[in-house]
RNA sequence: GCGGUUGUGGCGAAGUGGUUAACGCACCUGAUUGUGGUUCAGGCAUUCGUGGGUUCGAUUCCCAUCAGUCGCCCCA
């Protein structure tokens, strides 16, 4: 073995596959429901869009972008996440002309960040993601949490925890930052070195921080609640009473932070409770983002969005000891015994795919044992045992695994038969 | 970027400085010239992640390297 997927990508193999389409069957649904139709970008863009965007100083830009140049010295790189480049589109292709606002998009496909890898952390990854934009009315941002909320329970999770906050405008922001650097600056060097990083990077995060806990100077920190402009504030309220009447229970954490630079009012984050998770517990992120769009070159039209790695979701499923139930069932087993039965064989699966009768056959030329053998490890329903006598009599016992009864059955009413019988 | 840990057949897993590398599961063949889930018998690793070193001899000792995995940072 010489080739192996690169490092932090995975291969999706049948039995897990299932489980992929099945989530991807949930989110189709419920995405037609709230109706956040659905929009393909491409996997990269220019670079220039995430750094703007995301905002520099991140992570995300500063060490895990796939960045590379393409024949015509172009800067590329390989998306980090999905909202940049809804936001691009719906200003490329003039969305906020439509008569209806907001525009409500979603979107689910790999992103990739250049990451060490564990539980729960892949640089190939696949998120699924809405983005609502146009609107600055709380319902919408109370309507984008729901739909995040209910993929998970659709899904069968149960162990959930949404928390929000608010980091209020660019205003409330700035001004709640430069306070927080005022307040620690000068006694930093108690502080760990990851504290002290975060000084000026996102001294929001300090607050979080689990070594430094006790420190006097976490308690007289400056609360970003109480920077809070009246009109932040308000709309805060507007939210949670929205998230209320939806009857969705909440969190609210003033230290909810959000990495990316483009965040401002509600911020929200889905948490899996489960243990055995592992050092991940953050199924889904999300927030608002007025500002974004003129950022990128559009009209003022504010937006809220989340993202949701579809891999997470089935890691806190297995967490949890729940199982998604996937359809795979094998209808039909055709056993032949010889060459002239073999070509019955092809003839007869066809006619009973045609009818969506699963059906599958031996391409080993094994004994009729081994293959009844195949058939019962299939778990076929029915099979039938193809030789030279069912040639003759032009009719085949159909055998029912289940049971172990047979029936005798003519080759032209084999289909119908089938068909009836189908339903379990 | 930093740290812990692991690397033996398709899978799980034992093992030892020395002639044929246990065992279990799975799979294939036969007992049963045409019917599964049981039983019995047999088969199935030119080889112990890769490269180098020590040694008469290494899967076993040493070094390097790669990969998996978990954690930190950060995130989905």
């Amino acid at each position: 073995m010489n080739y192996k997927v690169p490092r932090g990508t995975q291969d999706i193999l049948p039995g897990q596959s299932e489980k992929w389409q099945k989530v991807e069957e949930i989110i189709r649904q419920l995405c037609q429901v709230y109706r956040y139709q659905e929009i393909r970008t491409p996997i990269f863009e220019q670079t220039e869009l995430f750094q703007r965007s995301v905002g520099d100083t991140t992570d995300i830009v500063q060490k895990e972008m796939y960045t590379f140049k393409d024949r015509g010295d172009r800067s590329l790189t390989l998306r980090p996440e999905g909202t940049a480049a809804v936001v691009r589109s719906y200003v490329e292709h003039k969305m906020f002309g439509q008569p209806d606002q907001p525009v409500k998009l979603s979107y689910i496909g790999p992103m990739f960040r250049y990451e060490r890898q564990q539980a729960g952390r892949y640089r190939q990854f696949v998120q699924f993601g809405v983005e609502a934009i146009g609107s600055k009315d709380p319902a919408i941002d109370a309507e984008v949490i729901a739909l995040a909320m209910d993929v998970y329970e659709t899904a069968g999770l149960k162990n959930l925890k949404l928390v929000i906050n608010s980091l209020g405008d660019a205003d409330v922001r700035a001004a709640h930052r430069d306070a927080l650097i005022k307040h620690f600056e000068p006694h930093i060097g108690d502080f760990c070195s990851d504290c002290q990083n975060r000084l000026e990077k996102n001294p929001l995060r300090i607050l979080d921080c689990k070594v430094d806990r006790e420190n006097p100077l976490m308690a007289t920190a400056p609360a970003l609640t109480d920077y809070l402009n009246e009109e932040s504030a308000a709309y805060f309220e507007a939210v949670k009473k929205y998230l209320d009447v939806l009857g969705i229970t909440y969190v609210v954490d003033p230290n909810l932070v959000r990495g990316l630079d483009y965040y401002n009012h509600t911020t929200f984050e889905i948490m899996s409770t489960a243990t055995d998770l592992g050092a991940i517990t953050t199924l889904c992120g999300g927030g608002r983002y007025n500002g974004l769009v003129e950022q990128i070159g559009g009209p003022e039209s504010p937006g809220i969005g989340f993202a949701m790695s579809i891999e997470r979701l089935l890691l806190a499923l297995e967490a949890e000891g729940r199982s998604l139930d996937t359809d795979n069932a094998l209808d039909m087993y055709i056993v032949a015994m010889d060459d002239q039965a073999k070509l019955k064989a092809v003839e007869l699966a066809s006619s009973f795919r045609a009818k969506g009768i699963s059906t599958e056959l031996d391409y080993a030329s094994r004994k009729v044992k081994a293959q009844m053998k195949s058939a019962d490890r299939l778990g076929a329903k029915w099979v039938i045992v193809l030789g030279e006598s069912e040639l003759e009599e032009q009719a085949a016992n159909v055998k029912n695994m289940e049971l172990g009864s047979q029936e005798k059955v003519p080759f032209h009413d084999l289909v119908n038969y089938l068909t009836k019988h189908k339903v379990k």
